[in-house]
Order: C-alpha cells, then structure tokens, then sequence
DNA sequence: AACATATGTTAGCCGTATTAACATAGACCC
DNA sequence: GGGTCTATGTTAATACGGCTAACATATGTT
C-alpha cells in the first residue's frame, strides 16, 4: 500500500475529511496536487498556490507538513525514484538473468516513464544548481539508489554470464545509462520530433544497447 | 567577429556609454550579464533584476530590446547554439573524413561545453514544457540546425567509409547523439559524481562510441 | 529649431513564496 | 465531561520578481 501514489483518503492515516477544519491526510494530498500539477506543466510552473487550492486549504497551510516549496518537491522525487525502482527491479527479476533482454527492457521502461511523464522526470533529473555542494541531493536518496542499482545489478549478470572481467561493469553502466538518459530527455525536449521526426525511441534503445553491447562483446573476445 | 560572446562596448554598433543617458549596446550587454548569471546560478535563479542591475540600468530598460525574460533567454539560447555550432563544424572539418575519430571528438566537444558551463547547457537543452505546439523551439533556431546537422555529417561520411546502407544513418545519430547527451545531462546534475565517483566522462564517450559503432559495424557485416 | 524615433527612468500592479499571529480540532489527563 | 497540549488550519502582511504605463531624454532628420 506504499507504493501506489497516496489518494488522500486511503489507509491508515486518520483521514476524516468533509466539511472539517482539519484536512485529514493534507500532506498527501499535497503530493498528489504537485504530482498532478507537474505532469500538466512542469516542475517550473508548479506553484503551491495551486497545489493548496487543489487540496482545498489555504496557501499558507502546506508549510506545516513541508518547509518550504523544495521540501514537498523533495518528497514527491523521492516517491517518484521508489516507483521507478520498484518497477526496474521487477523488470530485472522477470527476465533471465544476465540477458541483455534485461538490460534492454529496463532501458525502456526508463523512457517510457519519462515519456508518459515529462515533467515528473524533470523534477527528479532535472536539478540545475550548478553547485553540488549544498545539501543532500535527489538521487541521494535511498530510491535512487535502488534504480540504480537495479541496472547495476542487470548489468554485473551480463558480463558474467559471457565471463567477461567485472572490472568494467561500472564503465558499461554508464554508457548504457547516458543512452537511456540522452534519448528520454531529447525525446521530452522535443529534439527528436525535430530533428528526427521518424525516430522510435524504444526501438533506439533496443537497437543503441545491442549495438553497444556487441562491440564491447567483440572488443573482450579480441584481446 | 560575431562568433564571440559580444562584449558591448566592441565594434559597428554605436556605442558610447559613460555617463550618458543611453546605454550605447544595451542588448549585447544584457545578453553577456544573462550569460555570466547563467553560468554562475542556472537559468531558474536567473532575474531581469540582476541583468538590469548588472548593465546598469534599470528593471524596465530590457523591454526595450526584449519583450520579455524568454525573449532575452531564447536570444542567450541562439547564441551560444551559434558557438556550439561553430566548434563542431571545426572538429568535423579539422579530422579524417569518415573517421570515428571525428564522431568521437565531437561527442567531446559536447559534453565539454556542458561541463564547463552547466547552467547554459541547461538553458539550451533545458525546456520544461510538456506541450511542444505553442511557439518556435529551441532547437529550431537555425543555429541548432547547424549543430545537429554537424554531427549528421558525420556520421553520414562514417557509413559511407564503411559501406553501410544510409538508410541507418539517422538511427546511428540518433544513438549517438543520446549517448552523448546522456553523459553530459547526468554529469551536470552529479548523477554521475554520486554513483559512479571514479568515472572519465571524456573516457565514457569514447568508449561508448567505440562499442557502440563496432557493434553496429558487426552487424552489418553478419547480416 | 521642431519633430520623430529610439531608448531610458520611475512608479505601480500582479502573482507567488513565506512568515507571523491567531483559531480550532483532537487527543490526553484527571 | 471539562481543562490543556499539540497538531494543523486560517487570515493577514511582507518581500521579491516580471511586466506595463506614463513620462523623460538622447539622436538625427529636415
């Protein structure tokens, strides 16, 4: 019951609702306004004016539940990344192990998800202080840390199952996931409908990941 | 002379200054002050304030030659695809025809341009907006053109030298143009930095390239 | 010199984030 | 069952930033 994006009245939480003064559940609902409010328009144009009228309350009561705009944007990445990686890791644990027909799905499942949902990838990716020193930061959290070790672990398969040596396993995640990056965001950025208006971009990352994995294949087994 | 960022008080314009009611060039001047803001802080922190303040004038004086702060980011934008244009149009031009070299160094280029000034990379690349139909795009500026079409160049020399069917060509720069702009988004945003601390973007790009066009030359050459 | 145009300035409006001071609902205690 | 504490709302009020309107001053045209 925790994975499902909060709707409000749900489970545990004392959810009373209807007429009182006090909301019952504001602070998912909150979530649920921003996470709506972000997918229509992007993180830039959520405002938490809308996010509070959304939820029926008044502007200023969205600060007893977060410190301020970035803390409920906060909230919501971290909710994103625990969706996203419950997602990979049941993608990876439904294919044979160390295929690249894991790799490759979760690949997909990466765009589509940003694809579906332009502005909720941007929320969590699209940080743009140039400064990462201040503060912990998004894909810090622990969600982020189980995507990505989702690919990580897809990834360690795969070279072990063609006995290749795990030292260039961290390599390899990283070309396979600025390939998967690179195409959802120029895909949300609309670079692709103009420049490349035929491109399908599941079958890019298809066609990107075995090609990339064939040579690194064939420059193993020539060395 | 109109390849540099221009440095208002510099050549054909009138441009006086001192003292004087007018500014002389205030557009260019605004245009460095947005450029420098940008790459200190990113373009949300951006304010017409501190550009005003910067040029030294006041708030209202940029609506003379901008109507408004997208205005004045889309001409930013434009400028810096013109520069970003030019230098990939010299690596292209300065290596072998045809060679991976030369896909490889512009992907270099790419991602160098990104890390050394990460806010403009997000200004370029960066919009936000789900809808793509209201207005001209970034990419649409005839200097984005010259960017991509660059690198098509490319490319295209590159199946040429090996024989491959041209039909494939978009599909590569497709794959190609996502790898790169992969790396560059994930290293801005310290995605690379927290998960994978040891890794050479510059090396990544290689690499990848490498992989990726020997996997695709082997599987030409099977079929 | 008078006008027309381009380019600045000041003052003010509006929208949004955030805080301060106050209000009320529930929970807990006796 | 009433008193008190805490959590959670509400209504101002403040501050900042984009933008426009009304006014001012250069420039240069004739």
């Amino acid at each position: 019951m925790s994975e499902q994006p909060s709707t409000a009245a749900s489970s545990q939480p004392k959810a009373r609702r209807a007429g009182g003064y006090h909301h019952g559940d504001l602070r998912s609902a909150l979530l649920d306004a921003a996470r709506q409010l972000i997918e229509d328009r992007g993180p830039n144009e959520f405002t938490m004016k809308d996010a509070s009228q959304m939820a029926g309350v008044s502007v200023a009561a969205p600060y007893r539940h977060f410190s301020d705009r970035e803390g409920l944007l906060a909230a919501l990445t971290d909710e994103e990344f625990r969706i996203r990686a419950t997602e990979l890791e049941t993608i990876r644990d439904s294919l044979p192990l160390g295929s690249i027909d894991a790799i490759i799905a979760m690949g997909q499942s990466y765009v589509s998800r940003a694809v579906e949902r332009p502005g909720l990838f941007h929320l969590i990716f699209g940080s743009e202080r140039p400064d990462p020193a201040g503060g912990p930061h998004h894909l810090e959290t622990s969600n982020g840390d189980r995507c990505f070790g989702a690919l990580v672990g897809a990834v360690m398969a795969f070279v072990e199952a063609h006995s290749c040596p795990k030292d260039d396993v961290m390599g390899l995640v990283g070309q396979l996931w600025s390939i998967v990056h690179g195409a959802a965001s120029l895909q949300i950025h609309h670079n692709f409908q103009r420049m490349l208006p035929e491109i399908d971009t599941q079958a890019l990352i298809h066609d990107a990941a075995h090609n990339l994995l064939t040579g690194y294949l064939a420059g193993q087994n020539r060395s």
